[in-house]
DNA sequence: TCACCATGCGCC
DNA sequence: AAAGGGCGCATGGTGA
């Protein structure tokens, strides 16, 4: 059963109204003056799955007064752009105004701006949905959810049509759960935090905005070792210009280009900038704007990325560097489950190729020593540069005969890279496993100045297009996976609980999952997150030799693990 | 003054 | 000859 949602604009109330399986209604529109109870009775009598506009605007509001998370949904605006990917229209807007409007033959509106909500108690107003004025947003819903099921229905082939599906179920249970780390949070003790920064930056300054002592010392002493009269070290002119000045010759003032001089002040500017960026970055400013209360709040972009990947608007959530995870540490009482795919794409690449070959190295623990054992006498770096480059597309840097060797070593792999870089180069579009279309070419990558080279087809941007699209396969097919393991460790996480407290996710960065669980359960937590991990890698690549195992650390402090 | 771009670096 | 994918964010610098 599916029940189609909308919250009122103002206020606690909206409607309900139950669908088949095909979309059409079962029965009238349902007012529900109290939405977040009607939902929770109709989940625990039917446990639907909830259709809505965006899970962001209707189930994210009702997080803090709803007393259960609810298992599945459909997410129209995430759900119209899979299919506007695989039907040719990349990027067109995916609004549910846009969607309704499309379907009735009106002008379509363009998507508001990502994030950019019209004002405080807008935010479930008719309008932030694109609507056309005086439309009935549940019969919106209850149209755009039907026409999407008849769309989802054309794909041709049966295993596609399976697998795409899988895409947009996979796709709505990550909404559900960014709505729910957003509501949760990621513990972080400020304490450690602060303590963390004063080791060092020095003490927080008294002055908001005022450089740390540190800083301040380390600034001073790039100019003592430069002999130089005071300049901004956060300007990279001034300090091109001041290492000239010494007759260093910088032509950036990159880190790996710094630690390349033989100048005592680079390695003192190399440390600026480390603790430059940090001070930034992750620093008291950044903790009194995302981190307060014990818990860091940021706001996940599920389908950010057009590879599948998510994003994070705001705080930084995906870049948070290794030296801070000290200060993600469990509450009294419970503990962190942290569990990462171990060389997650390589094993992408064979189980998507099905070069028998890299199977092989990738049904064991370290695909890298497998393949360093097999191809590059042993040779873990050189296996592990090889095959990265062959998925990025790198060809300098010395990695010719590693690349000659994977070729020959294992075609099938290979040709599936290299048969994405064509499709790209060529100006076509390639898919992730599960069917999520990468976008067109377009203008960036049409440079009408390039000059054309000589017997090769293709210039620059072209080239530039093949990396992308010979990456995408991979990182995409990743992206599957991991939506896949999300789903079904969620699944599982919600059969778990421990005198009514229940683990749950609240971190997820690419291929690593964080659960924060009541101590008791966190053996069974770690048991779920591997079968997840099985169920997904079965889901999204079915019979396959390559295993996707997780390295998994039961921790106090995010630190900690590995 | 504001919007935008370039640089550089954090994460995968 | 050389040629590495995807992001977000802070800062300085530029031009309208």
């Amino acid at each position: 059963m599916r029940y189609a949602l909308v919250p009122d604009p103002h206020g606690p109330g909206g409607r309900l109204q139950p669908l088949d399986e095909e979309g059409a209604p079962l029965g009238p529109p349902e007012p529900a003056p109290r939405l977040a109870e009607a939902v929770a009775a109709v989940e625990a009598a039917h446990a639907p799955r909830w259709v809505w506009p965006t899970a962001d605007t209707a189930y994210g509001p009702l997080l803090a007064a709803l007393p259960v998370r609810l298992a599945r949904c459909h997410d129209l605006r995430l759900t119209e752009a899979l299919l506007l990917g695989r039907e040719g229209r990349f990027g067109a807007p995916r609004s549910l105004g846009a969607a309704w409007s499309r379907l009735r033959g009106l002008p379509v509106p363009a998507d508001l701006p990502e994030g950019a909500l019209p004002d405080e108690d807008g935010l479930f107003a008719p309008d932030r949905l694109q609507l056309p004025p005086g439309t009935d947003q549940l019969e919106a819903v209850v149209a755009v959810h039907a026409e999407q099921l008849r769309r989802l229905a054309a794909v041709p082939d049966a295993e596609a049509r399976a697998r795409f599906r899988l895409l947009v179920a996979a796709e709505s249970a990550g909404a559900l759960l960014a709505c729910e780390m957003a509501h949760d949070g990621l513990p972080w003790r400020t304490d450690v935090h602060d303590a963390l920064l004063t080791e060092l930056l020095g003490p927080r300054p008294a002055i908001p905005g005022t450089q740390p002592t540190k800083l301040a010392e380390l600034a001073l002493e790039v100019q003592r070792a430069l002999g130089a009269r005071p300049f901004n070290l956060d300007s990279h002119t001034q300090v091109i210009k001041a290492f000239a000045d010494r007759g260093v010759q910088l032509s950036s003032t990159r880190s790996w280009e710094l630690k390349s001089v033989d100048h005592p002040a680079a390695a003192l500017m190399v440390r600026y900038k480390e603790l430059s960026r940090l001070h930034a970055a992750h620093g008291w400013a950044w903790q009194a704007a995302w981190a307060r209360g014990g818990r860091f709040r940021p706001e996940y972009v599920v389908g950010g990325v057009v590879t599948g990947r998510w994003a994070s608007r705001g705080g930084g959530a995906l870049q948070i560097p290794r030296t801070m995870r000290r200060a993600v540490v469990a509450d009294p009482g419970w503990l962190l489950v942290v569990a990462d795919a171990a060389q997650l794409e390589p094993r992408v690449l064979a189980a998507l190729s099905g070069d028998a070959g890299l199977a092989r190295t990738a049904a064991g623990g370290d695909l890298y020593a497998a393949l360093a054992a097999s191809a590059f006498q042993g040779d873990r770096e050189k296996a592990k540069l090889g095959l990265l480059g062959a998925m990025y597309g790198q060809t300098g840097g010395g990695i010719g005969p590693l690349l000659s060797t994977l070729r020959r070593r294992y075609p099938a792999a290979m040709g599936y890279v290299e048969a994405a870089a064509r499709t790209g180069e060529d100006g076509g579009v390639v898919s992730s496993r599960l069917g999520r279309v990468c976008p067109p070419p377009s203008a960036d990558w049409l440079d009408l100045t390039e000059a054309p080279e000589s017997g090769e087809a293709g210039g620059r941007s072209a080239r530039a297009r093949g990396r992308f699209t010979r990456n995408f396969v991979i990182q995409g097919s990743g992206a599957d996976w991991a939506l896949a393991l999300l789903a079904a460790l969620r699944r599982r996480l919600a059969a778990l609980s421990s005198g009514g407290d229940r683990p749950h996710l609240v971190f997820f960065q690419h291929d690593e999952v964080v659960v924060h669980t009541p101590a008791d359960l966190a053996d069974a937590v770690a048991a779920a997150v591997a079968d997840a991990a099985e169920e997904a890698a079965a889901l999204v690549f079915g019979d396959t030799p390559v295993r996707f195992p997780l390295t998994t650390a039961v921790v106090d402090c995010y630190g900690d693990a590995k």
